[in-house]
RNA sequence: CGGAGUGUGGCUCAGCCUGGUAGAGCACCUCGUUCGGGACGAGGGGGUCGCAGGUUCAAAUCCUGCCACUCCGACCA
């Protein structure tokens, strides 16, 4: 069962079909449904991406999934440029595995069991540690095959008791594991700050401005630890921190992951200053910042890394021979991020009142045609040509060609956010000029169709950056 | 898990208190007029009122039980 999917190029042109709206499946709801309390719940609502099919379970519709996939795309491409390498384990487990860790007992109703037809005790996974350490013991034995990090993108199911907040909090959530092991200490910080740094990238490749914030161990145990948040108006938590976090250069791609002093330097860096979440802060210390260093803001947890040291290696055996000939458990370490939640944490910090502004490295489609007069002598061929060849160009093209008013069209565009609109009416065809709109900033020009192409083709390759 | 609510057409809701055989707006279908910021007119389709019992001549409405969902609090990626 492959749960993401790799998004799918438009400039198949076996694909280029389903990007006509006429052809497509968006459903999208005009009036606000009345459970949804924060704004990318909402949106997200609305603008038909998600389904609500039991408390705290939702469907992702088709607008939904291609943002999904391409929060997903960037994660891989982040992780993967930092060493870890990618497999894939299954949603269900046995109680077994738990039971050895000691964490059946201690997790709780969070966990959801259930039990197979041989009554065998199962249940459906909130988490991998368990797991990925029998995996690793199985086959791993000596110093020389470490470091290794090994990641999987999967949906997880917590039970929690209040779901809410959309795919924000729900109960079943996508979510990024990675799970580090080292011979000893200092390697396992090597690998820490390889996820330190990766995330940091992730997010700003998402458009995010992602901020590490000393965390609590929490359940999971250890004592390294950093939360990443990011900063949106509508955060769910009040965060903070001093102000110069906000101008911190991000490493670029460039970065050398296999530079432990570079890469300790950069982590170094970003946690020299203060930074809390409201349940570590420490009003005293933040008030010694200095004038107008102080920034208080709301924010939203999308990453979380842990150190765990022998954990869950000493409780199942996970050992190997180091270079001086004795057996010792490996240390490790686990790090996530939640891609679906951070679908909703991105719309949260991009969106206004008329919908969603997507960044364009995640948004659904790089384009939208809207065609102003369907059925036009002018507009329809005009339309045709850009929308091919707009997906020529790689640029992933919804063509609006329903028999809507323009005003309708207008508001649907906004709504689904996507970051560029074109503007395809009699009017500016007279001229032979199409309007071009900017959805992050409302900006509009007129230009030629052949210039249209070109501005929105160059403007949307941010993707790999 | 404590507290508070809500279930009526796809969506938002009225009707329930004071029982009498189900409504509005939006959406949908047809026709016409419209057409650069969610048009207008006419006609039409669609609901065993969450489920199960009970009271009654009669239940969306009153009573009991169950289920689902939402909000506030404690808890979490």
């Amino acid at each position: 069962m492959r749960l993401v999917w790799p998004p799918v190029s438009t400039a198949d042109p076996a694909q280029r079909i389903f990007m006509r709206l006429s052809r497509y499946f968006l459903p999208i709801l005009r009036e606000i449904p009345k459970e949804a309390e924060i704004a990318s719940h909402r949106l997200m609502l609305r603008a038909g991406m998600i389904r609500q099919e039991a408390a705290g379970i939702y469907a992702f519709l088709p607008l939904g999934l291609r943002v999904l996939d391409k929060v997903c795309r960037i994660v891989r491409e982040e992780q993967n440029r930092s060493g870890a390498i990618e497999l894939l384990m299954p949603t269900i487990q046995s109680a077994e595995l738990w039971r050895e860790s000691g964490r059946y007992e201690a997790y709780g109703k969070e966990m959801l069991r259930f039990k197979d037809r041989h009554e065998r005790e199962m249940l459906y996974g909130p988490t991998n540690e368990e797991m990925i350490t029998e995996i690793f013991r199985s086959y791993v034995r000596s110093y020389k095959d470490l470091p290794l990090n090994l990641y999987h993108i999967q949906w997880k199911f917590r039970d929690e008791v209040r779901p809410r907040f959309g795919v924000m909090r729900g109960r079943e959530f996508l979510m990024k594991d990675a799970y580090s092991f080292d011979l000893d200490f200092e390697g396992a910080k090597h690998s820490y700050n390889r996820m330190f740094v990766a995330y940091l990238r992730t997010f700003a490749r998402m458009g995010l401005r992602s901020i590490p914030m000393v965390a609590e161990s929490g359940p999971i145990g250890g004592n390294l630890s950093h939360e990443f948040i990011i900063l949106a108006d509508t955060g769910e938590s009040e965060v903070f921190c001093h102000g110069d976090y906000l101008t911190f250069e991000v490493p670029g791609p460039d970065v050398d992951f296999d530079n432990a002093k570079a890469l300790q330097a950069i982590v170094d860096k970003w946690t020299s200053l203060y930074a809390a979440t409201s349940e570590k802060h420490d009003p005293s210390l933040f008030a010694k910042l200095g004038p107008g260093k102080g920034l208080s803001a709301r924010g939203i947890e999308v990453g979380h890394i842990f150190y765990f040291g022998t954990k869950y290696s000493e409780p199942m055996k996970a050992i190997v021979t180091g270079p001086d000939g004795t057996d010792r458990p490996v240390h490790s370490g686990s790090y996530g991020i939640g891609p679906s939640r951070l679908v909703a944490a991105i719309i949260e910090a991009f969106h206004d009142d008329a919908g969603i502004k997507w960044p364009q490295s995640v948004a659904p489609f790089g384009a939208i045609i809207l065609n102003l007069k369907q059925g036009g002598a002018d507009t329809d061929p005009a339309c045709e040509r850009l929308y091919a060849e707009l997906t020529a160009k790689g640029v992933d093209t919804l063509y609006h060609d329903l028999e809507e008013r323009p005003g309708s069209k207008f508001a649907t565009a906004d709504l689904i956010g996507i970051p560029w609109q074109i503007l395809v009416g009699p009017r500016g065809l007279a001229e032979g000029k199409v309007e071009v709109k900017r959805r992050a900033d409302g900006t509009r020009e007129l230009m030629s169709p052949a210039d249209a192409v070109t501005r929105i083709s160059q403007g949307s390759n941010l993707l790999y950056a």
